[in-house]
DNA sequence: CGATTTTCGAAAGAAATATTTCAGACCTGT
DNA sequence: ACAGGTCTGAAATATTTCTTTCGAAAATCG
């Protein structure tokens, strides 16, 4: 018995956008977000009832009522894992310092990641970022935006115009003016997301820009103006959420890219690396080791954590 | 927020023979029989539709979907478990595009994150930071400035004298003159190592700054100089090396800084989102649907510009 | 043993959910 | 620019699901 999620993976189907949508907000919090009504469903992935159910046909299933019936076997299943009955006695892991334990929930958040989003949604956004014919401009909220200046760090080696907006303020509203059909936003916006940034999307989409969205699980304002969304689960057990996978799935997006380059920009890399060089902006340290990749730089003070 | 199957066991609600039946039948395997329908339900206890509803009234729902909605919050809490997404985290290891296993790397660096650093290293860097007299000032390279930045931001939140240095530039070396003993500098330097990061925080260190030195398992050569030193391991199969275990990183330094918060920082913080709020710079977009942390913006092409 | 209360299911009615239809929007290739 | 195609949402329709009503059966009590 395929799970669902197979079905929604799977290439050969050929989702359409609208279908795509509700794929990613299935896959977002998967299982339970197909437990619902369908009409639910629907409004969360911003289509309407029928496609939900076209959907649900496509997949070959009768109808919606009988997509979920499977779901909720999947579910049962999942429950009953002798896993999950090991760990409801067991409550926690062992108990370590804050800072360990932390960096657990991370990585476990990573992992939910990867199931979140649809493989090809990183191509899509790949494509709509190398060939736009005009700008890139990126913009972030408080903490996101440190994200969005990586990013931009990135993209502008593979091309030219791409621009970091970095904070949003009163000016910033001014470049609105010149965006167009062909330029292109990409937003990041967690939650709690940023009045500030919700009206600079939403204006840049109505001006024609293709607008890619960067956001939680609880989708910022601005998804219903994206051409593409890219859903990052962030929660963790403290008070302020986890931005590191959002950081993985950008350089995952980067990598992307990276695969599909063509010789023109594969050549503007290097060049720009030669320039690096040149003009001495980096220094390599020496591997005196051999194969080990543990050199050993003489440790003159303090403390180095290490593995 | 009482359990479902508690209320179920209580003794105070006199359950008629029926209705039992019922309750039997919802926690023999609880809780997914009661994710069906009301007459399914009914079906499976040998009971009349009526009795199904009755009994939801009974407990204290409006109905009985009221009471499903319940039943599906506990499934999904159920579902988030650690343990799960580990076997999930299997079973999903075939072949995949780019994108998806690079994100599998990353989550595998962040284990590694995990053992690279012995515990208290991010308490004695949690004191160093709160209990500084002076300025504390953070620095990056050319991507690392970055995290920087996102570190500076929560930093901010917990003291004053909160310095991002930003992009180094010439006039930045002039700060240094003011460096002293009661500073702290926080710097970010992973490979390729970039010199005037070096050189800045080697300056800093000289005259006399506390150090402390994010960077890779390489070892920039600011290592010499620093106070501490906190390794993170960041290499993947990608031409570029992932970030996303250093943004861990300082995510959980700021977690053991929260923990470790006096009354005077904790006030401190709080009035802080007090005058975010009153200033209205984040949106809080509300939950509709009961179980679910999807919220239904309706989507609509038309323009809502916020605030 | 009968009167009264409680419990319960069948069926009707109400509400919700799902499905189909249809026309307009949007591409795509000529 | 235009024809042919696909995709999509609004609204109408069909279906399912839930709730209420009501009378009969069962239990309880005097």
């Amino acid at each position: 018995m395929t799970d669902v999620r197979a079905l929604l993976l799977d290439q050969k189907l050929a989702l359409t956008p609208s279908e795509e949508r509700i794929a990613q907000i299935l896959l977002a919090d998967y299982p339970t977000s197909g437990l619902g009504t369908a009409s639910n469903l629907a409004k969360k992935a911003g289509v309407s009832d029928a496609t939900v159910v076209r959907l649900a046909v496509k997949l070959g299933f009768d109808g919606f009522p009988d997509l979920q019936k499977r779901l909720l076997s999947e579910v049962e299943a999942r429950l009953q894992s002798p896993l999950l009955m090991m760990e409801t006695k067991r409550s926690n892991v062992a108990a370590q310092g804050i800072a360990e334990s932390y960096l657990h929930a991370v990585s476990e958040t990573i992992d939910k990641t990867i199931s979140a989003t649809p493989a090809n949604t990183y191509d899509k956004v790949a494509r709509i970022v190398m060939e736009a014919k005009g700008r890139v401009s990126l913009v972030g909220g408080r903490f996101s935006r440190h994200i969005a200046g990586m990013l931009a760090g990135y993209l502008s080696q593979f091309r030219a115009n791409v621009h970091d907006i970095g904070t949003l303020a009163a000016p910033s509203f001014d470049i609105l003016v010149d965006y167009g059909k062909r330029d292109v936003l990409i937003a990041f916006d967690y939650r709690r997301y940023q009045n500030d940034v919700v009206a600079f999307a939403s204006q840049a989409a109505e001006r024609g820009a293709t607008v890619v969205l960067f956001t939680d699980q609880w989708l910022s304002p601005i998804a219903e103006h994206a051409e593409v969304t890219i859903i990052c689960p962030l929660e963790v057990p403290s008070p302020y959420d986890t931005l590191a996978p959002a950081v993985a799935q950008i350089e995952a997006l980067v990598a992307q890219i990276l695969s599909s380059l063509d010789d023109t920009t594969r050549r503007r890399v290097e060049n720009l690396e030669s320039i690096r060089a040149r003009n001495a902006v980096t220094v390599d340290v020496e591997d005196s080791s051999g194969s080990s990749p543990q050199p050993g730089p003489k440790r003159k003070k303090g403390i180095t954590a290490d593995a």
